[in-house]
DNA sequence: AGCAGGTATGTCGTGGCACGATATATATCA
DNA sequence: TGATATATATCGTGCCACGACATACCTGCT
């Protein structure tokens, strides 16, 4: 919009996606390998963040970036291989209150120590990207 | 796998899967803005980032970490909006050399710079991210 | 030269996932 | 109590990458 972009700058911004898709494979590579799909990997990840009071399918859906009845589908499957449970509290019972399973629980603290010390591997170089913008 | 994860490296990798996505939707709205699918616009980002000599369909497939024949359908439907070119190279006449047209270079140089622009945004929250870990 | 096997790209049919449109259940409020 | 809003669910659809296979071309060996 504003200023010009140079071939360095396309470079960059080219290398920056090529990265964070590598992560994503990566990810996804991971989540496969535990037996999840990457969805229901991330629903794990951001149910297990929010605390032990669970969460509800449209906060979810909120910090997944989907649309409520697709939330809806996905805690269906989360629900079908046993990694969380569904409950409607009773000060609204139009609520479903998720929470994850100690199998998810297991695979998840798996997950995410892997996660970790891949993204710990990628911080030189994506910080070196994001500089270079 | 090695030491354990707690409840504060949970919502950092949380917040940071979250972050990735709002800017992947950055992303995605401002191509479809464009009148480009997101695909499309990381396979012109790719090329245009390649240099002045184009790019083979090979090669986009391993920077866009696609199948070739993916890769193939992808660009027949960017020859077909007019925003590449494909060219068989005397030198092995099996492959397929593609090229921005100017159209592409001009779609391209927009919503690089506001892919610049929203990155420098979101940098410093990145970046505390990757430090948390 | 000619053929066997490899390489680069393309075609066709399929499946999974999120979506739009719509439905159901429950809550809130005039 | 009826009207409207909210939270979640169901059903049918479309898109994109994939697997399986096909085609064109190249290269080395004999």
């Amino acid at each position: 919009m504003t200023d010009e972009i140079g071939d360095e700058d396309y470079r960059t911004l080219a290398e920056f996606r090529f990265e964070l898709r590598r992560f994503q494979r990566f990810s996804e590579q991971a989540a496969r390998s535990a037996g999840l799909t990457p969805q229901q990997h991330q629903a794990l990840l951001a149910v297990r963040a929010a605390g032990d009071a669970g969460m509800l399918v449209g906060d979810l859906a909120d910090r997944l970036l989907l649309q409520p009845h697709s939330t809806s589908e996905l805690v269906r499957r989360l629900v079908e291989h046993n990694l969380a449970t569904r409950e409607h509290p009773d000060a609204d019972r139009r609520q479903v209150r998720i929470a994850l399973t100690e199998k998810a629980r297991r695979v998840l603290a798996s997950l995410s120590s892997s996660h970790r010390s891949e993204l710990r591997r990628l911080r030189p170089l994506l910080k070196g990207m994001l500089e270079a913008l």
